[in-house]
DNA sequence: ACTATTAATCGTAATATTGCAATGAACTAA
DNA sequence: TTAGTTCATTGCAATATTACGATTAATAGT
């Protein structure tokens, strides 16, 4: 199948897997550290910085900005890459709320 | 290819993406959120409260496992799942530290 | 206009993931 | 022993992901 069954789940459960996926690979992570490391945003450096082919890096970036947590803008041929501050700091909000769930509640059972 | 090439990022990385791949499901999502309210530990009724076939969430369940997420009990026919603690905490201070990266230090750039 | 540079897109091959029916293994109860 | 219960495993089909060469689009410099 490979298809996930998204509709016989809640919306949060399907906004957590999203946000979790795009972090399921280490270029995108690679990327996004990258980008909160330099001061100034950058663009097909990370062609560079990060190993792989430009189209590669380019499809990753995309999938970044298409759930909202980066933003690009174009300066002359070359494009600039930054955090969408806004958009992380609510996906982070999600996230640490799903992380953070009680575990002092119950006793180990196993 | 759909394979990830690991061998050229960081441990931190690679370890990052393994910890949101497996949150990257919102039926694996959902099973986490069910041991988290359950008081007591939970077998097969994951089959029933989530909507997929039992091989499906039997599999699920042998990811999280297999990330030492979670920890399951055998009890006569029946097997008990619940959290491992110690790995949970272990795998939120990881995830808590790449989400919390600083966002004051630079400007907005785009 | 011509060339170089940068990055997006297309097309495609290799691999991974998801889901389930069928089966198997382990235990329980009679 | 036999039958029933519960869960893991196997095998397979459908779909998704990853990576990159080739191409295209847009801009800049000459």
């Amino acid at each position: 199948m490979g298809l996930a069954k998204t509709e016989m789940f809640t919306d949060l459960q399907n906004e957590i897997a999203l946000f979790a996926k795009v972090f399921g690979h280490p270029a995108r992570v690679a990327i996004l550290q990258h980008l909160f490391k330099i001061n100034s945003c950058v663009c097909g450096d990370l062609v560079n910085e990060i190993g792989l082919a430009q189209p590669t890096i380019s499809q990753h970036l995309k999938e970044l900005k298409h759930l909202g947590l980066i933003k690009g803008n174009v300066e002359g041929t070359s494009v600039c890459y930054c955090i969408h501050k806004e958009n992380w700091t609510a996906m982070k909000e999600v996230m640490t709320q799903f992380l953070n769930q009680d575990l002092t509640q119950n006793p180990d059972c196993c």
